[in-house]
DNA sequence: CGCCACGTTCAACAAAAATTGAACGGATAT
DNA sequence: ATATCCGTTCAATTTTTGTTGAACGTGGCG
């Protein structure tokens, strides 16, 4: 295959209906990175190929045009990491093809883990820290103090315990 | 009351204990900053009053060091706009003297509000804009795409619905 | 009234995060 | 072997976000 055939086909025609519905699900899922608190290059990547029937190569996603090539390679990397895209092999070329890969639940359960339980776990040594210099203050200040402690530890505690039922809130109904 | 008297009241000692505590609420609300989505002189600003056992005025706030005046200043008004601080009337002087408001749940319940609506509102109608980009699709593709579109939806109800749960169970208890 | 203390605003600045593209490396075809 | 195609890496750059401080009101006090 010459690379003026190759080019041809990368660029075959896409009907306009497809291109638009390529990006209203792009802009769908670059309102919602920030949420996620990932990069909008990487939400980017994720709706083109989460638009695409059919899996996509390196080359055909990075002729968007939307993408360098650097963020091409690295956004792909971000997003197999998070297990949201895989690779499947292709039958006649021998270059890996991209498509979606977990369903939106499994992803957004990872989410919930990664970073919410992160912080909890951060926010839980700090309280550890706080409770630890109550001990020292004046009793006037102490007793104010130890209230808005709580206020922190509660509030912590409640934290925890959403977060498993929000689980399993989410494996409900297919999706 | 002279600038120079003003000035030493301002600059009382507070005991190496409080210090102590203060910093590590600070630290506590700094971490919490970023899943938050709130700037960390915000985080650093709410910190330093929720710590104090009084309320604080301006410049007993701005003495703190951390922040410059500027900082201060906008800072405390989002926190007032929040809802997570209120100006109370210094008996003696005239100046208004800033101390924790709203209880944790409610902050938290706001936040959700706020933040967690809107995206849900912005993420409606982007579907929306799929759902009739959908119909122009060649057969072959409208398949594979309705699916894909169909997980999109069923995953935003199912954020949608787990609000309330999550307003529900934060109210329990006290906190 | 004019001065001063107190806060606010906002344009300049700094820090952090994301993006790019040029240099590189590994695999395949010639 | 050598050339070439693909994709990766990473330092430089751009963009975005947060912070600062100087200039500017406003209200109280002499």
């Amino acid at each position: 295959m010459t690379p003026k055939a190759r080019d041809l086909l990368q660029k075959q025609e896409r009907s306009a209906s497809v291109v638009g519905f390529e990006e209203a699900v792009v802009d769908f899922f670059v309102d919602a990175a920030d949420l996620l608190g990932v990069p909008k290059s990487v939400a980017v990547l994720y709706g083109i190929v989460f638009a695409s029937p059919q899996p996509l190569s390196f080359a055909e996603i990075q002729a968007r045009g939307t993408l360098s090539k650097g963020s091409v390679s690295q956004g792909l990397r971000v997003l197999r990491e998070m297990g949201a895209i895989k690779e499947v092999s292709a039958p006649a070329d021998r270059s890996e093809l991209f498509t979606p890969d977990l369903e939106m639940r499994r992803l957004i359960q990872r989410f919930l883990e990664q970073r919410l339980e992160k912080q909890l776990a951060a926010g839980k040594s700090r309280l550890g820290a706080l409770q630890r210099a109550l001990p020292d203050l004046e009793k006037s200040h102490a007793e104010t103090l130890r209230s808005r402690l709580e206020q922190l530890q509660s509030w912590h505690e409640k934290a925890r315990a959403l977060l498993p039922i929000a689980r399993t809130f989410l494996k409900l109904a297919p999706g």
